[in-house]
RNA sequence: GCGCCUGUAGCUCAGAUGGAUAGAGCAACGGACUUCUAAUCCGUAGGCCGCAGGUUCGAAUCCUGCCAGGCGCGCCA
């Protein structure tokens, strides 16, 4: 709707540039808005103002030329006027709002899809937590993040990949291994000051109970070995712990890449070969350091160390090249918000090898703070006290938590309050959103009791469809589409969140004033043809973040 | 000290590319179930959009400076 109203102002602007009216042949882009007030129609554009100096006449006869020569093929608009400054108000006739109906029928579940992404190949990167210990809340949050927006863009015709990336190498693998051992030498009886820069949890106490039973007696050649063999063991039982807790989640990906291949292969080593033919590293005090201060970083970075050992961001250039070099055009970073300062040494190594800085893109994940009842949940890390996603979703439900994670745009902090993310009311927004599923569902199945059923293929007159309610519903089902191209533009999973509570509002408002099972055929196909139409765009939307949608609750 | 993010109703938050009189939910108060699911709805009230300047027809939105909070500034990950 809102395109046809910006071709109709073009159109408009054009012929009256023919005319000799409008000077100027440069329109630049025509903007048409949906106005807050009732009172200023529809849509609305602010062309006149924004063209006014371009075409050298005060806005208002800019606004007055294109209204004059407006054309309206398929009678869309009631009335439209010119306001204020020079705003053209566009009032749509009501009926015009219906057709929406036929094509939410005709593409299901396709609905709001588009082909902005023209099949480009994406990478979405998320979670990658270190396989030291098992996730929690906030890693919930950036799965829920990272996973809606890989949805939402495949939705928008990217192609897309999830992929998550298993730092399985370096200091803290073996800082695990170092720990797993110490408390499985506590379980052989050994006294042992338990150093605290190793892991805490209890979880690491499980996992020497594990590596008991495999090994019953300490027959590790050396202290090097039993570290070698419980990181391995360690890290392969928590990665499994990890796909599982997301599997549950509701989160699978297509491949998780592991750090450790990329030195097996030589990949780091090559990358950095590379760098050094170029010119774009060099030793210094003994380091090897890469010149990211090249491209916009405040300073270089050391890859290689004094000691010989890589550092984490080495192996990252190579993983990042490694991942244009599998063909991905886009490449999407989910991080916790506490690693920003890392953008622009990574972004400095994407153009280092010869990318456009806009193909390298990070969604950054502020923290969670764990409430019940309004009171923080306390959590240490360091202790290897806290609250893990399992835990929460256990208590919660899979639903309930993806919903609440996305309540919010990825960059605020967000509370998650345990006791309301279970409360089945009003204050738990997820459950305000699916009851709209399960009451039109509800509705559906009272309405073929009655032999409705068949009168509810949506191609049946639906012009009846007037009252307030029914077209404020109508104009909400409108903008679904444009959502979701938002949504995927700014990767931006909240705006659908918002989107679907705000059409649940206007679905209950409805249902609670008008029914939808009358004693009139007509009136009674027209209102199940409208109340699908939400059914489905409840369902579409909410699959879009990865929530299901009851058919009865 | 430098950099990034945040500051909107009592609370929690929306307000993309600048638009007209600032938007929800919660909490508070008052109402609505003999009806297709009350996990719902309707009504009332609530605001120097952190502060001060600037840019222009027009600023919560852009620029500058302050104030407050969070995070980051390793040859850690």
């Amino acid at each position: 709707m809102k395109e046809k109203i910006k071709t109709m102002i073009y159109h408009a602007a054009l012929k009256a540039h023919q005319k000799g009216i409008l000077p100027s042949p440069e329109f630049g882009e025509v903007e048409v808005e949906e106005p807050k007030m009732e009172t200023h129609g529809d849509f609305s554009t602010n062309f006149a103002m924004t063209s006014a100096s371009r075409q050298k006449m005060p806005p208002r006869n800019v606004a007055k030329a294109v209204l004059d020569h407006l054309s309206d093929p398929d009678h869309l608009v009631e009335r439209s006027e010119m306001a204020g400054p020079g705003f053209i108000n566009f009032f749509i006739r009501p009926s015009a709002w219906s057709p929406i109906l036929k094509t939410i029928h005709a593409q299901k579940g396709r609905f709001g899809f588009s082909e902005i992404g023209k099949g480009k190949r994406v990478q979405v990167e998320y979670v990658s937590s270190n396989p030291t210990g098992p996730l929690h809340v906030g890693h919930g949050r950036g799965a829920a993040v990272g996973d809606s927006v890989a949805n939402i863009l495949s939705f928008c015709g990217y192609n897309v990949q999830r992929e998550y990336y298993v730092n399985d190498s370096g200091r803290q693998i073996e800082t695990l291994g170092r720990s797993v051992l110490l408390r499985f030498k506590e379980l052989l009886g050994e006294k042992s000051d338990f150093p605290p820069e190793y892991y805490q949890g209890d979880y690491i106490r499980g996992l020497a109970k594990e590596v008991m039973d495999i090994k019953t007696k300490p027959d590790f050649e050396s202290d090097e070995e039993g570290i070698s063999f419980c990181a391995r063991y360690a890290a392969k039982n928590i990665t499994e712990g990890m796909r599982r807790d997301l599997e549950q989640f509701g989160v699978v990906f297509n491949r998780w890449f592991s750090e450790q291949s990329l030195y097996d292969s030589g990949k780091v080593d090559n990358v950095l070969k590379e760098l050094h033919n170029r010119g774009m590293v060099y030793e210094k005090d003994g380091a090897l350091w890469f010149q990211s201060s090249r491209f916009g970083d405040e300073k270089d970075r050391v890859v290689i160390r004094k000691g010989g050992q890589a550092t984490y961001f080495a192996s990252d250039i190579a993983y990042h090249k490694d991942k244009y070099d599998r063909g991905f055009e886009r490449v999407i970073d989910v991080w916790g918000a506490d690693h920003h300062g890392y953008i622009p040494r990574m972004s400095a190594a994407v153009q280092a090898s010869g990318h456009r800085k806009d193909q390298f893109q990070v969604i950054l994940v502020q923290l969670v703070n764990l409430l019940r009842g309004g009171h923080p949940v306390a959590m240490s890390t360091r202790a290897g006290e806290f609250v893990t996603l399992k835990d929460v979703m256990d208590e919660v439900g899979k639903d309930a938590a993806r919903f609440i994670f996305l309540t919010r745009h990825h960059e605020s902090p967000l509370d998650f309050d345990l006791e309301v993310a279970k409360k089945k009311s009003n204050d738990n927004p997820v459950y305000y959103v699916q009851y709209v599923h399960a009451r039109i569902s509800s509705i559906i199945r009272k309405g073929k009791e009655r032999g409705a059923a068949e009168t509810v293929s949506g191609d049946k007159p639906i012009e009846c469809l007037s009252a307030l309610e029914e077209i404020q519903l109508l104009k909400a089902l409108s903008r679904y589409p444009d959502v979701v191209c938002c949504s995927a533009e700014f990767m931006e999973p909240h705006r659908i969140t918002f989107f679907l509570m705000e059409l649940a509002s206007l679905f209950h408002a409805y249902y609670n004033k008008h029914r939808v099972l009358t004693e009139d055929p007509g009136l009674t196909s027209a209102r199940m043809s409208l109340v699908l139409a939400v059914k489905e765009v409840i369902r579409n939307g909410l699959s879009l973040l990865g929530v299901s949608a009851p058919e009865t609750m």
